[in-house]
DNA sequence: ATGCAATCGGTACTAAAGTATGAAGTCAAA
DNA sequence: TTTGACTTCATACTTTAGTACCGATTGCAT
């Protein structure tokens, strides 16, 4: 019972322990006199019994059990950048102001995705990307998806 | 008391516990008689009450609280060498095996120039460009220019 | 409630890209 | 010299990209 030397391990709650069991000993006194004097209801005193030193044992346990420690290994890769640190630039993806679905366009764009391919991949109509590849342009300041290509690719702006 | 609502849930115990219950009872039934008989060791009896159901609790607390476990993630670094096409450069251009006014013709494409407009910096008619343009695309294996940008970016094959 | 941005979708049109095929000159290598 | 790769250019065609306008809905902030 690895608990229980946990328990008198925790000298400072000794003195507490030693409180709760006084006063317990004057209820139980009480309840022994009253009930003796009832009598026929030492079925409730012994219920009544039952029922604190069971919330008591709960009680006690749930402070002694020691939460169980489980370590978890997550294997973190990390690719080695040699030539240049990949950071995508924040800054400049915030000055082009895009809303999300055109981000998303622009980030499938840049991997080469014609219009068709990206409607079929976001599950939009072929005008839809049209939409949001115009607009793209006006945004990026390009005339063509060639150019947002490189620009993306050069201001480091897609994944 | 989120156990004891953990305790209903485990269904599958109830049985158990009704079995432990009833025997209790015969034993408390028992000692009830003993003890009205000899009557003086009330405290005994009420002692040993409190004994038992503290016990039970601890073991009851015990059994219905062990999910709490706490979880200590720690992760692991590993470093890995990005895809090994990172030969870059010179070889994987050499790969390809383009012709001279192919490669010029890729460098204006990935910057994002357009046909018309290569052909215009090169001196071309528009038909010589895409039919460089096309023969690159075989070569590259790449259906358009915005993979052809997009593979070469990525392989690090221009300037 | 009203305005606004975002999202989705459509039609119609133009521009550009891309394919297929052929022709012709150059030039180095077998 | 012949062969083959490279280069140049052309025509004809199909496909994709891109633009311009439009309408509808949603959600959020004023």
């Amino acid at each position: 019972m690895p608990f229980l030397k946990d328990f008198f391990l925790r000298t400072r709650h000794i003195a507490f322990y030693g409180a709760l069991m006084a006063i317990l000993v004057f209820v139980l006194k009480w309840l022994q006199w009253k009930f003796l004097i009832v009598d026929n209801s030492l079925e409730i005193y012994i219920g009544l019994i039952a029922i604190f030193f069971t919330v008591l044992g709960v009680w006690a346990a749930m402070q002694l059990i020691k939460p169980k420690i489980q370590t978890v290994v997550v294997e973190k890769e990390i690719f080695i950048e040699p030539p240049t640190e990949f950071e995508i630039n924040e800054d400049e993806l915030r000055k082009l102001n895009l809303s999300n679905r055109e981000h998303e366009v622009l980030q499938l764009l840049t991997k080469g995705y014609s219009n068709t391919e990206i409607s079929e991949t976001l599950f939009l109509s072929l005008s839809t990307v049209k939409t949001h590849v115009s607009s793209l342009f006006v945004k990026m300041d390009v005339k063509s998806r060639a150019q947002a290509i490189e620009k993306a690719k050069r201001l480091k702006i897609t994944a």
